[in-house]
DNA sequence: ATAATAATAGGAGATATCTCATGTTTTTAA
DNA sequence: TTAAAAACATGAGATATCTCCTATTATTAT
């Protein structure tokens, strides 16, 4: 992780109008960073000290159990708060942030700014809307899986996250992010292939049939 | 559902705090509802007319899917905020709530005020604890669900919500709860009654071994 | 360049959970 | 008060998903 300054950190304010958030001069109090990918920006059980905005780059969001499993809760892409719940709440420091490539943040020192920031209806405004919008996207996303079979989820993911029909994700942070095992995604993958409606290649997998793996993933609310 | 007003609403307003929430004079927008058990609140659809406040009573939060599955998203109790999505985003009531007994809400005309509550920075930052604390609450139940066995999830939920020992939530209410089905639910009872951790009575289930049910719960994060 | 680490791949058997079917009991509504 | 609807119960068999095991590639770091 390294601190942006000088010409390098005006670019990121103009260009991604951090400003426009705020009805106060925020810029006393914001630094830019850059993430080296596989940094972590927020650590679990360690308590953040910048509320987040992330401009550039892609993040996961992940949490640690007991019995060791981990779940990768989401894919985090710009723009995107982060830590948000910690500067409302006191104490929720409670999951790891980790980016999967180069990204750039804006943070806002918290210590320095809480009360400014909490009182700020224009910045808190934008907040709110951010956290709604973020709970129907979670309680959607969680509903679904509840009540689908992994092939109806995939068929969905795989026409969401392929490009020129080609899927080439990674099966450990696929199988972590639906919260099953990798043997049974794997299982899920071959059955798809095995009904021809992808077929496997080197890097990843081709869509045969895309009407296919849309009625699969219509299956789905 | 029936309009409370004269005393009674001055009651229930006063009783609450209301005002509280809000910087400016709030009382002019506000009507004092009370429904029936089992009334909808919020119907999977339609557009609500008010914000609602709930300060007495029980309700549950569903969605329906395309399979006809129904979900119970939630159980939720005062005091809670209902209909706060669709005041920050715009063409987003896609759920339902169903009140489980009689319930008192605070309803709050959108329409007339929706540009007063969201430039009110106090008002904004009790929301945004709000809804924080609600996705918080949220992504931990649910990652829960997806990374343990019902036994488990099963055993922590008796215990939560058992009074001196007793056990008498509705079979089906839970089961949609956790999103299993029915005949799994009554098996998983069976299987903590074999081990003799809890056994059947007349209205419910009596805990005979808290600590057996303790460590299962402790499992689980 | 080489060794260590992470990702891919698939077999075999266990377990969690589902669907369907059927009958009884309790609650609700006409 | 009686009929209808909802909730409770349980069997049997199917399916989704898991754990454990064992190899074979890619990647990454020394």
């Amino acid at each position: 992780m390294k601190k942006i300054k000088g010409p390098q950190r005006g670019y990121y304010m103009d260009n991604y109008t951090i400003q426009s958030l705020f009805s106060f001069d925020i810029s006393p109090y914001v630094e830019v960073f850059e993430f080296e990918k596989g940094d972590f920006i927020i650590q679990e059980g360690n308590k953040p000290e910048y509320l987040f905005y992330m401009v550039e780059g892609k993040a996961k969001l992940y949490v640690t159990h007991k019995n060791g499993k981990i779940s990768l809760i989401n894919f985090l892409t710009p723009p995107i708060f982060m830590g948000e719940i910690e500067l409302l709440n006191e104490e929720r420091y409670s999951k790891s942030i980790q980016t999967s490539s180069k990204s750039i943040c804006i943070a806002i020192a918290i210590e320095q700014c809480k009360e400014k920031l909490l009182a700020d209806a224009h910045f808190l405004r934008y907040l709110c809307v951010f956290l709604s919008n973020k709970s129907t996207v979670h309680s959607a996303k969680y509903t679904k899986h509840q009540a689908y079979p992994l092939e109806n989820k995939l068929a969905e993911f795989i026409l969401l996250s392929s490009h020129q029909n080609i899927y080439k994700e990674k099966h450990t942070e696929i199988s972590d992010y639906f919260g099953v095992s990798y043997r049974h995604l794997l299982h899920t993958f071959a059955q798809l292939s095995e009904a021809g409606v992808i077929e496997k290649m080197n890097m990843g997998y081709k869509i045969l049939d895309k009407q296919k793996l849309q009625a699969l993933a219509d299956e789905i609310k």
